[in-house]
DNA sequence: CGGCCCTATGTAATCGATTACATGAAACTT
DNA sequence: AAGTTTCATGTAATCGATTACATAGGGCCG
């Protein structure tokens, strides 16, 4: 137990800051690197004397292992990455706390990546999880990483346990965790419908976007089973942003057969659209009845308060990360998960 | 250059998913591994043909270069942690795309930790920083890591390169990116009483956050400046939330002596005020004027605009990204940073 | 022409953990 | 009592890069 002037140990002589290692520890307790290892991974291989005097010289070394070496020889990193295309959205980040919180009770950390629209972006993230930084990852953005162009001699990629988070992925076989898009438009519009409206114009998300072509098909569906007529004319263009319901209510502004009721996609474009509306000397609902989608926070605080469906984000990621951990974890996981939205009536949609 | 059958090389067959190492792409352009490493850290140091023999085989085999390996070895992870107290919080999204987009051009990855209040998840991602994932931290929560409490024999903790972002760390001898607080909720509460506004409440942050507290005292000395006297009465408590604003809403609903002004140290709190007030029948900025700070997103299509303090928040976050990536590269940094706000006049306050 | 320096490259140690395999002691079987 | 298991532990190979050191060849100088 002399563990003075031994042969080559970190001596933490004044200022030397270095970490200690595995063998510090195993000097320190008299046993050999394995049982400390041991003593940590498999605590029940190891005699108790030995991990009590593990324990207590990793408390005296304040030992921490180290992770890129743990790495190196255990190839698992315990690390997740997050992939979604806008951060600065509102939407996603109460996602990402349900997805922070819950990969961090797993002990695993969370990377993220901001796509931010740049394929040169996607590509290095792409090569990210190739190189083994990450033992999974979670994709919110809809597709895939780099659709595997095979040419040149390029090896099989490496293929690390995915989940795809609000757009599902069509034909990709992992875990999709999303709510029915189609099902709560379907909800909304019969809502709309219900309330005496019958020229209800959409305003759309971005026309590739799945999350988009499920929830036009439920207002479709909406419209048909409220026995209303489709008229292109009053589907309006958006991409889910503020500035896209502007735009759109600048339309609706200056048209001379106005709708009575607008069914936004993303309560940002609700809340955008009212702006305009409201400057153009409209009132929401009593000229127009506007509803949103998502229910953001500031979709109750609006003026008027905004009619939306709800959507469990915190339990949305929570979900998909569960679900991820389940994977790398190497137990079974869920296919397909949906959870349930909700219609919540507010005060910016009123019978006609 | 035959690379059949050599000895144990991957030998790609069928399903193998083995990532090609450094030494297959040694062996397939005929070098040694040493020169395969040097061709990429420094390729002024070989000849061309083999850099072309390299680069080329690198190509052909895919390679990505094994960042636990390359970490082990060098030490170096480019890896930058990000701590902050509320990742739902919308006011940080945008920074966050501002540290992100910064990192990313200088090749750095991003980890988010969401402390979420919690000291647990502190003192894990403090050892998280010692364990060497990170290669530096940028800190918006307002404080250092564990406060090293040096007991029982701990050795000095590694400490790396922290920059402090918005909530500046006094105390701290490391780069402090931030906005002068106090000169912008001076400049507020002069607008403010420069519309002849005499009674102005003001609506608080956390009474321990730095932020808070200069904010504060900017209020007192507009106030002051203004030869209005500071009535405590009109100090609302609020956490920059929008509950906090709601309740600071129904609280001012009820006084018999209103203000004709409130000031709320964050848009958030001002957007939940305003729904109260709306919903007890005032109107703003008739009955009240409301002001808020940080200019995000919803301020200016809330109803009525607000009138805020602009605030470059991805340009704070920017600042926080170069300035750590200076101290990473052994580059001098600026040690505090102070970016310019801006008033913002919109129509949640009026003359009185 | 001998010595020196520079360049390009190879060899092998190293980073710090995990883990396959080996070993010796104790416990149990028949 | 000999043989077989089990348990606790140690030894050393291994993960895949970087890099200190060694070396060979070529050019230059006096």
């Amino acid at each position: 137990m002399d563990d003075i002037g031994q042969k080559d140990g970190p001596e933490q002589r004044g200022l030397s800051i270095r970490a200690a290692r595995i063998q510090d520890v195993a000097k320190l307790a008299d046993v050999s690197t394995a049982t400390v290892s041991r003593a940590l991974a498999t605590p029940e291989r190891v005699s108790p004397e030995a991990r009590a005097r593990v324990l207590e010289a990793i408390v005296k070394t304040g030992y921490v292992p180290n992770p890129a070496a743990r790495t190196l020889r255990s190839q698992k990193t315990y690390m997740v990455l997050v992939v979604l295309p806008d951060l600065a959205n509102t939407f996603f980040s109460k996602i990402l706390r349900g997805i922070e919180e819950t990969l961090f009770e797993a002990g695993y950390g969370m990377i993220i990546s901001d796509l931010d629209g740049s394929p040169e972006k996607e590509a290095h993230f792409a090569a990210f999880t190739a190189a083994g930084r990450v033992d999974g990852a979670i994709l919110l953005n809809g597709h895939l990483f780099g659709q595997s162009r095979e040419g040149e001699g390029k090896p099989a990629r490496i293929s690390i346990p995915l989940v795809a988070l609000c757009e599902a992925i069509p034909g990709a076989d992992i875990p999709q965790i999303e709510i029915d898009n189609r099902a709560a438009a379907f909800r909304m519009t019969q809502h709309l419908a219900s309330l005496g409206h019958r020229r209800i114009a959409y305003v759309s998300g971005p026309a590739a976007n799945i999350l988009e072509r499920e929830r036009f098909q439920g207002f479709k569906d909406g419209l048909e089973t409220a026995g209303l007529p489709f008229d292109p004319a009053l589907v309006l263009p958006g991409d889910y942003t503020i500035e896209a319901g502007m735009r759109a209510g600048q339309d609706l502004v200056a048209r001379s057969d106005r709708p009575t009721a607008v069914f936004c996609t993303s309560d940002e474009m609700a809340i955008g659209l009212m702006r305009t509306l409201f400057s153009a000397g409209l009132k929401v609902p009593d000229d127009v009845s506007v509803a949103g989608f998502d229910d953001i926070e500031f979709a109750a605080v609006a003026e008027p308060s905004l009619t939306t469906i709800h959507q469990p984000r915190r339990e949305l990621g929570q979900a998909a990360a569960s679900a991820l951990i389940d994977l790398l974890q190497g137990r079974p996981s869920p296919k397909r998960i949906r959870l349930e939205t909700e219609l919540v009536t507010r005060d910016s949609v009123a019978p006609l």
